[in-house]
DNA sequence: TAGATTGTTAATCGATTAACAATC
DNA sequence: TAGATTGTTAATCGATTAACAATC
């Protein structure tokens, strides 16, 4: 899946930054394959997916690959994004922090509610009549939805229609993507229900075995 | 992925339920595969690996399948989690509807911060010094961990020890499962970035077919 | 019976890995 | 030169799909 090599590039510039800090000026691809528990071969094979080259014997440069890295994720420019919906979730992503090292900076939230609009505030929360134009006078091209549930599809159109390119959807029912609006589903639910499966299987699989040996 | 059948169980539920409200009593693997864009064939294996079973020619019985469902994600009986780090993030998912609507309740909240101790609140939050008492009392399995990325690793390790045996780590930093503690990494910032990458090479590819035709 | 849908096996597809020639 | 690591091709693996016999 495209994901995979996504997140496999974002981690190999984390372990990157790492080795860099550490005075690592080479690397090779068994360094980071190490470090993210995959083949060499999937390393050299992701790189060579994006036109980076290393040199047979001396490995990659530290420094050149975490910028190409860099390049290939878009962080040699800050990404801006924005929240519609602040709610309790809406607000809590405002200041996460995550965003803010990765270079991802929160331009504003909307919401529907006058009682939660607050233009000076660092990051303002204007109302929703004022989506269309912020996003087009800005060249917003992703946005996080954490309205209620019963809004979450009208919302998403419009925001569509608004022309956002990227919407980071937090409503349990999962949103398909259109070719022109990339939809990722984050579905704390789902993930929690994930551990208790996994957390089941596994017992199942620890008891058959005892039961076998 | 093991993941993607536990993903798709939850998913084949949140149909039914819909198809079950409009009054449908029977379905067919054609029904769920076109509503998941997948094929019929996958639903039926994956039937046929939950041991759950149709009849030739009569589909599958929607409420039948529900209750075997809601059996192996483990809702026959509510889910109970609690929340390590109350910050912004952390009290925000203390209130998310979604595990609400998804039978996950949340049993308490935990800080080191004695500012924000509460424990009469109606999700109680409680020093992190009554941690492992309190994961052996209830018998608490899984937690979310929010603290601050500094402090992820600390407590995490801190969890494993109390018997925790499911971990959401919100922080950037990705951590891997061991064999009695599985842990989901939900890293925003990556979802936010695959969004970018996304755009990216769908504009690229849409530029390169343009040049092409 | 004829028709439709499951359950299951074989085929396909894509992602990952192994292997190794090229070469620094 | 000898040794080590890349770049790339072939092999493997797992997940998904196609196909079809079984059967309701």
């Amino acid at each position: 899946m495209e994901h995979d090599i996504i997140k496999r590039l974002s981690q190999y510039k984390k372990i990157l930054q790492k080795l860099q800090s550490l005075g690592l000026v080479r690397v090779f691809s068994d360094n980071l394959s190490d470090a993210l528990g995959i083949s060499s071969s999937l390393v050299r094979k992701d790189f060579a997916t994006c036109n980076i080259t290393g040199k047979r014997r001396g490995g990659y440069v530290v420094e050149e690959l975490i910028e190409r890295l860099n390049t290939l994720l878009g962080k040699d420019q800050e990404q801006q994004i924005i929240i519609v919906g602040c709610g309790k979730l809406g607000l809590a992503l405002m200041n996460h922090k995550g965003f803010a090292n990765d270079q991802i900076r929160v331009a504003a939230g909307f919401d529907v509610d006058p009682a939660r609009i607050n233009s000076d505030a660092p990051v303002p929360i204007l109302p929703v009549d004022k989506l269309a134009a912020f996003i087009r006078n800005q060249g917003i091209q992703v946005a996080l939805l954490t309205v209620p549930e019963d809004a979450t599809l009208t919302m998403l159109e419009h925001l569509r229609q608004c022309g956002i390119h990227g919407i980071l959807n937090f409503a349990a029912v999962p949103v398909k993507s259109t070719p022109d609006c990339h939809v990722q589903n984050v579905s704390l639910a789902l993930e929690v229900e994930k551990l208790f499966y996994l957390i089941v299987s596994t017992a199942e699989n620890a008891n058959s075995e005892g039961i076998a040996s």
